[in-house]
DNA sequence: GTTGGGTTTAGGCGCTTGGTCAACTTCTGG
DNA sequence: CCAGAAGTTGACCAAGCGCCTAAACCCAAC
């Protein structure tokens, strides 16, 4: 085994455990016989576990802005259409990437790794206000670009967040083909109306 | 110091340590230092760690459930009043139990202690599905109940869940009277876009 | 064939954790 | 006033933690 797939055995497992148990209660022995390696060579390839776990957002998110900014680069019919493959991007990319919004959204409740967070999300975000005001000049009174952003943010994470709570609640699938394809309808409808709002009332 | 202080005492350093670092994190040494309690009597009074938690959801919760059902029992002149009434309650209890929502979401998020949370969620979310096939008798497609109540879920809570986040964002304390306000004031902005949406569609 | 650097290994060190315990004090009903 | 229950205490334990170390291994370069 060479050393690439090493670290790539760490960090998918990693991925898997951080995301199932979270990062506080899973342990370095955890990682190291899930990925069948060493537990020493986790400190060796990665240093200690935070910057494991540092290493396993800096990936996740290079591909998330990545997926991100090439929605936004390509140009669509109208701003409804820009808007409903962005939502569709990130939905994909968190249905991809399961473990992804269980580590943010706990590792943000714990206000631990925040800064490491903001420092990634600051400049999606500032993109996202930027482009907030540039298509739409005048938001109209409580659809400022701040709440709004958090609103469809929320809307589009808590899904996935709360995947087992709604699993049990409505005794459904929530990440079934079906539900998935629904829940992207849904945020999309939502979106709509936000947007014939904010168009409205510019 | 009575008992009934002493279990008073540990039961608000756990709320503010459990917010602020997380469960996992926050060691029981931290609690009794905090509380000014001695460590044995954490167990004496609730027995495990995870008990303690328990108490402590276990009496949110139920101040949680007396006050939204105090706000469904009064009779307003309209559905809207009735929505805004109920977000506008839920919203105050968030802001005054900053932890919560924190606690929860961690939580919810590890797939820990997720049994404890339905349970204590289940009874809500079934009101909350009967009273909107109560309330809109032919929801329009893409706003069945389970997308709509996980939407504003997600939008109250979001914004208290990620305060810290948004603080470091924006720049501003999204906790602030004013802000607080401002954030009410979308959501129900959002809601009415919602019911509006509900109540042309049947 | 040997050298040397990158990689892997078993083992263990120092420390913290949740939880227990027996002894002590304080409260309370008879 | 006293006995027993309730409450409180610091010392203590086994278990598990992150991280480290020293030695072994592997393999390309000379």
């Amino acid at each position: 085994m060479d050393a690439n797939e090493t670290k790539q055995r760490i960090l998918e497992a990693a991925d898997g455990l951080f995301g199932a148990l979270g990062f506080d209660v899973t342990t370095t022995r955890d990682i190291a016989e899930r990925s069948g390696v060493n537990k020493a060579l986790i400190h060796y390839h990665f240093g200690t576990k935070d910057d494991l776990l540092e290493a396993l957002l800096e990936g996740a998110y290079a591909k998330l802005g990545a997926a991100l900014q090439a929605s936004l680069a390509t140009p669509r019919a109208s701003l409804t259409a820009q808007v409903d493959h962005l939502l569709d991007t990130y939905a994909d990319f968190l249905a991809e990437h399961r473990a992804f919004s269980r580590i943010v959204q706990r590792e943000v409740a714990s206000g631990r790794h925040v800064e490491r967070i903001v420092e990634r999300t600051l400049p999606m975000f500032q993109l996202g206000v930027a482009w907030m005001g540039e298509a739409l000049d005048k938001p109209p009174r409580d659809l400022d670009a701040v709440n709004v952003l958090a609103t469809v943010y929320g809307m589009v994470v808590t899904w996935f967040t709360y995947g087992e709570v709604l699993r049990r609640l409505t005794g459904k699938d929530p990440f079934s083909p079906a539900a998935l394809a629904a829940r992207k309808r849904h945020v999309r409808k939502v979106a709509h109306l936000l947007l014939a709002e904010l168009e409205g009332g510019r």
